[in-house]
DNA sequence: ATGGACAATGTTTTT
DNA sequence: CATTGTCCAT
């Protein structure tokens, strides 16, 4: 134990062995957290005498958590029975079971993933007699789930417009719903775990003294709801270990409050902060470029990155003609580095920022005969055969799980169309019940009162179905869920409804036998934690370890990894920074901080890609380079040249590094303005938000700043070239 | 009730 | 362009 903590560096063995009381580091890539994490768990059970089920270890992903409980077992030699180590979302619902007598739900919940919560924001939408073209329900819920993630109550909805009076009543739709659906969405395990411990002081304390220390994992990645309830868990011994790195900032988008950090250095002045700037993982050539890029990103802690890995080689720009050519490039440079024998496929990731940009390197990569894994994307437990599975086991778990018996109750088909299923909906309604036990209760008692209400043949095959789900849920609690699910597939006869002989037909099947193979992991019957498990498993966790084969994934999706060999594609403006963020400035500099996750997931070399021109809508066009790579110097960078075949290059790009000022070159992005255009009162008309008032504006770098107030939406800061605004007579 | 043809629509990231 | 939804014919 002890000749563990030497091998540590001074602030990382300061932060392991700090005593007790708010702590707060500051990690920055590569620096070792996770070992920090996991030696302070270690250090705590073997040195301090802290029994396990006094300590509470939360992070954000399941691979981060398996990871960790590795970790943590390798180090004391043993598990630590009774600690408590999970993501956020399953720790929440394990004590939402638990304390489910407090709540308006019962403890066999079910958990909506994203899908389910759009079919229920538009099931609320119709509820409202309101138009699914004039709200949009992606617009619907991701306002519902901000106002979650911040823990505001449909009632306690601000309502400044139109718009917001709407969200509010669907809100309020909304959460009715989930209630009688007995179901909660991912915002709500950590919502209702906040509410819980807010309002009810005994459970409160009851979790407030059981964990003595707890350690948080990806602290600026927490929202609000995420550290009240931190706040609330650590109120009695307020041991509270957080680790975070604000620069690798990259979910605000998902209620991610950097400004966290802020917090809880105000909330806990007595914090002990730790900055862990030793790198372990790059080369001094990648880290110079990563800090080059993040140090544009104003008013935060700067760090001063370093490494003992010596200076490396210097990282390679490469100018594409377009993002076919950028594939054949990252293909071929694979092929050349993996010819010499001393890299595997495994060794090399390629990232870019949208899962569309995946399909041209799939492309190049098959061509080459290359291997390669996708990570994310083609989302496994998003697939249609897989829900479908889940929902009927869903629904025998939970027969008033609405949303899974909309998914099944017609597929395969059995007669029951929308109609028939309208008028269950209708009579379930005036009975006061749910369609679920409505129909089980048809299938227990064909004559069941007032059933003739529906017409006969439509009664029939209801009858028919509740009589099979009545079935199912008598013996949900004896069986297994691989049985239970071995059940349900023959009794109606999924496999030749989904394995129609084609090749799709025939991978359909495959991925239900993929699910039954995860089933069959568990041993006791039930369906509680086969559930669970997968609606809270994420497809990034299911990436494996060491294939022979390349790894192509997204930035997002990168965070947390290494690898000796990266590529970065697609360093234009328009997808890095992508498009949508160019109106905000918070949002920029979250793009920014994705360009410097990525640069600093590389250990040995980097490979950062752009391109002359990009396929958007169908159609090549001319793209300006990423607007990141001007913060880069120069001389921290080698310009590669095509590897196979010259393409064809038009006049001054092949000297592009000492002239690349997109505004000269690239003709698509409009020539900066000299003189203010827009002055304060001017009326503008914006096409996404309609009519507003110029407040301000000003000339900045070549380009004019206008803040537009518009009804209904607020203040918005634009950048006048890049905004489509129309000047309002 | 089901499947096919056509049209519109819209492109970020995901626990 | 490619996916998704809508309408229509069976």
């Amino acid at each position: 134990m002890m000749h563990l903590i030497e091998k540590l560096n001074p602030q990382q063995q300061q932060a392991v062995t700090a005593g007790l009381g708010p702590v707060l580091v500051m990690a920055g890539p590569g620096s070792g957290k996770t070992r920090v994490l996991t030696s302070r768990i270690a250090y705590l059970i073997g040195e301090m005498g802290v029994r396990p089920y006094n300590i509470l270890a939360v992070t954000f992903t399941n691979k981060a958590a398996r990871e960790m409980a590795n970790r943590v077992t390798d180090l004391l030699g043993g598990v630590a029975p009774g600690l408590t180590l999970g993501t956020f979302h399953a720790t929440c619902a394990r004590l939402l079971r638990r304390e489910a007598q407090h709540l308006p739900f019962d403890d066999n919940f079910v958990i909506y993933d994203q899908d389910d919560q759009l079919d229920l924001v538009k099931r609320a939408l119709a509820d409202l007699n309101l138009d699914e073209k004039r709200h949009r329900p992606p617009v619907v819920h991701n306002a519902i789930s901000n106002a979650k993630n911040e823990l505001i109550l449909p009632d306690a909805y601000p309502v400044q417009s139109y718009l917001d009076e709407v969200v509010r009543r669907v809100y309020k739709r909304y959460q009715e719903l989930l209630l009688s659906n007995n179901a909660l969405d991912f915002d709500d395990l950590l919502l209702w775990t906040a509410y819980l411990l807010e309002e009810n002081a005994s459970v409160r304390e009851k979790y407030a003294r059981r964990f003595e220390h707890i350690l948080v994992d990806e602290f600026q990645d927490t929202n609000q709801a995420q550290y009240r309830l931190l706040r609330h868990l650590s109120s009695f011994h307020r041991n509270l270990f957080v680790v975070g790195d604000a620069d690798q900032s990259i979910y605000r988008w998902r209620g991610a409050d950097y400004r966290n950090v802020l917090r809880f250095q105000k909330d806990f002045a007595d914090a002990q902060v730790i900055l862990l700037e030793q790198n372990y993982r790059s080369t001094q050539a990648i880290l110079d470029v990563a800090m080059a890029v993040i140090d544009q990103n104003p008013q935060r802690i700067r760090k001063h990155l370093f490494t003992e890995r010596g200076a490396g080689q210097k990282v390679v720009l490469f100018e594409a003609y377009d993002d076919r050519k950028e594939a054949e490039f990252v293909v071929d440079t694979i092929r050349s580095l993996t010819a010499r024998g001393r890299m595997g496929l495994s060794d090399f990731a390629v990232m870019y920022r949208t899962n569309a940009q995946s399909r041209l390197l799939e492309e190049a990569f098959l061509q080459a005969g290359i291997p390669y894994k996708l990570v994310g994307a083609q989302r496994f437990y998003g697939r249609r055969e897989i829900k479908d599975v889940i929902a009927y086991l869903r629904l025998v778990h939970n027969p008033n799980d609405e949303i899974s018996l909309t998914r099944v109750i017609n597929a395969p088909t059995r007669g029951i169309g929308e109609k028939t299923f309208l008028s269950l909906r209708t009579l379930a309604l005036r009975l006061e019940t749910s369609p679920g036990a409505l129909l089980l209760e048809m299938g227990r008692n064909p004559e069941a009162p007032a059933a003739d209400a529906i017409n006969s043949r439509a009664r029939a095959a209801l009858v028919n179905f509740g009589d099979l789900l009545r079935n199912w849920v008598a013996v949900k609690d004896s069986l297994t869920p691989l049985a239970m699910m071995e059940r349900v597939l023959e009794d109606v006869h999924y496999r030749s409804y989904i394995d129609d002989g084609t090749d799709e037909g025939r991978d359909r099947w495959e991925n239900v036998l993929e699910l039954r193979r995860l089933a069959a992991e568990f041993q006791q019957p039930g369906l509680d934690a086969f559930l669970e498990r997968v609606a809270l498993v994420s497809d990034q966790d299911t990436l494996e370890g060491t294939t022979n084969a390349a790894t192509l994934l997204t930035l997002h999706a990168a965070k947390g990894l290494e690898f000796p060999v990266v590529f970065i594609t697609g360093l234009n403006d328009g997808t890095l920074p992508h498009s949508r963020s160019f109106d905000d400035p918070e949002a920029m500099l979250e793009e920014c901080r994705l360009f410097y996750v990525g640069i600093t997931r590389a250990k040995d070399r980097l490979y950062l890609i752009f391109s002359q021109n990009r396929t958007a809508y169908g159609f090549s066009e001319p793209v300006a380079p990423s607007r990141f790579l001007d913060y880069i110097p120069y001389d921290l960078l080698d310009e590669a040249q095509p590897t196979r075949s010259r393409q064809p290059r038009k006049g001054q790009g092949e000297r592009r590094l000492e002239r690349w000022d997109a505004a000269e070159v690239i003709p698509s992005r409009p020539a900066a303005p000299v003189e203010r255009r827009y002055q304060p009162g001017m009326r503008v008309h914006h096409p996404s938000w309609g009519e507003g008032m110029v407040l301000n504006s000003k000339l900045q770098d070549g380009d004019e700043i206008v803040d537009v107030h518009f009804a209904g939406v607020g203040l918005k800061r634009l950048v006048a070239s890049l905004a489509r605004l129309e000047i309002k007579v």
